[in-house]
DNA sequence: AGCTCATGGCGAG
DNA sequence: TCGCCCTGAGCTG
């Protein structure tokens, strides 16, 4: 299973887990040992829903706990159908019927909660795009009385749940915003197109597994591109690509470490 | 075999 | 802002 621990794939992953698990009794082990406790509570147990809030993922369990999950950059889920393989390496978590079963390694965070627990944690996030329940008023205020970036605010996630390094990168560039303009001077009709702009990319997103955001007149330039521009598996337009031409004015694409993370964008596309 | 880097986030200072 | 945690792929030698 390709892992793409940004919001889309989370959503992917809870889809796919309510498909195989809701209403099912499970199994649950961890081979690894870290885990053994939660899962020696889950065992046996029905599951009834699986929510997923930006990066979070959670497993509803019949007895009102819950599993979160939080991937972090190196966690992944792996899927399968029939009888479940042997684990090989770190398994933290594994979950399955007679039918399917799906395994777990390397997350940040895999934890048992009370559902009160679960709650607190939900509200602290901000609004999730992919969300039909997401309230953009709370990202807005936020985003207009801030002087921090709008590069730097795109990737909080008490702010925009689920956006990661390449949604921030792309959608900046969609909108010819310079990464490094304060909040506080993003207009209400540009934070508006962002929204809009950012729910239809990661819903498309979550439904195709992988991210794209080139739009379709622009596709020729980015079908023409060298096969390994294309590592993390969409089309994309400055993700990674620093140091070669803009797709669009052909300036060269720029990378600057913001909080530790990499930034990309065209200085001539998105002017400060 | 060993090093670097990655789509994330936390706590210490 | 830094160091640290988690794992695996893609280099280098």
């Amino acid at each position: 299973m390709l892992a793409v621990p940004e919001g889309n794939v989370i959503h992917h992953h809870a889809r796919r887990l309510g498909r195989a698990f809701t209403r099912k009794q499970v199994h649950a082990d961890s081979p690894q040992g870290r885990f053994a406790d939660g899962a020696a509570h889950v065992d046996g147990h029905r599951i009834r829903r699986v929510e997923a809030h930006g990066k979070h993922l959670f497993i509803g369990v019949d007895d009102g706990t819950w599993i979160h999950v939080h991937l972090g950059l190196f966690g992944k889920w792996r899927f399968g159908r029939g009888e479940r393989p042997v684990p090989v390496g770190q398994v933290r978590l594994r979950i399955w019927t007679d039918e399917a079963w799906a395994e777990l390694r390397g997350p940040t965070a895999c934890e048992l909660l009370m559902d009160a627990e679960k709650r607190d944690l939900v509200r602290r996030i901000g609004p999730d795009p992919i969300r039909k329940d997401a309230d953009p008023e709370r990202a807005w205020s936020r985003v207009h009385r801030s002087s921090t970036s709008i590069g730097a605010l795109l990737m909080d996630q008490k702010v925009f749940a689920g956006v990661g390094n390449i949604y921030r990168a792309e959608v900046l560039f969609r909108h010819e915003l310079n990464p490094y303009r304060p909040g506080r001077e993003v207009s209400r009709e540009t934070f508006d197109a962002l929204w809009v702009d950012l729910v239809v990319l990661m819903t498309k997103g979550t439904k195709r597994g992988r991210i794209d955001t080139v739009r379709e007149e622009h596709l020729p330039e980015a079908m023409g591109r060298a096969p390994r521009e294309d590592r993390h598996g969409g089309e994309v337009y400055v993700y990674r690509r620093d140091g070669r031409p803009c797709l669009l004015c052909g300036a060269e694409v720029q990378v600057a470490d913001l909080q530790g993370r990499k930034l990309y964008w065209c200085p001539s596309c998105q002017p400060a």
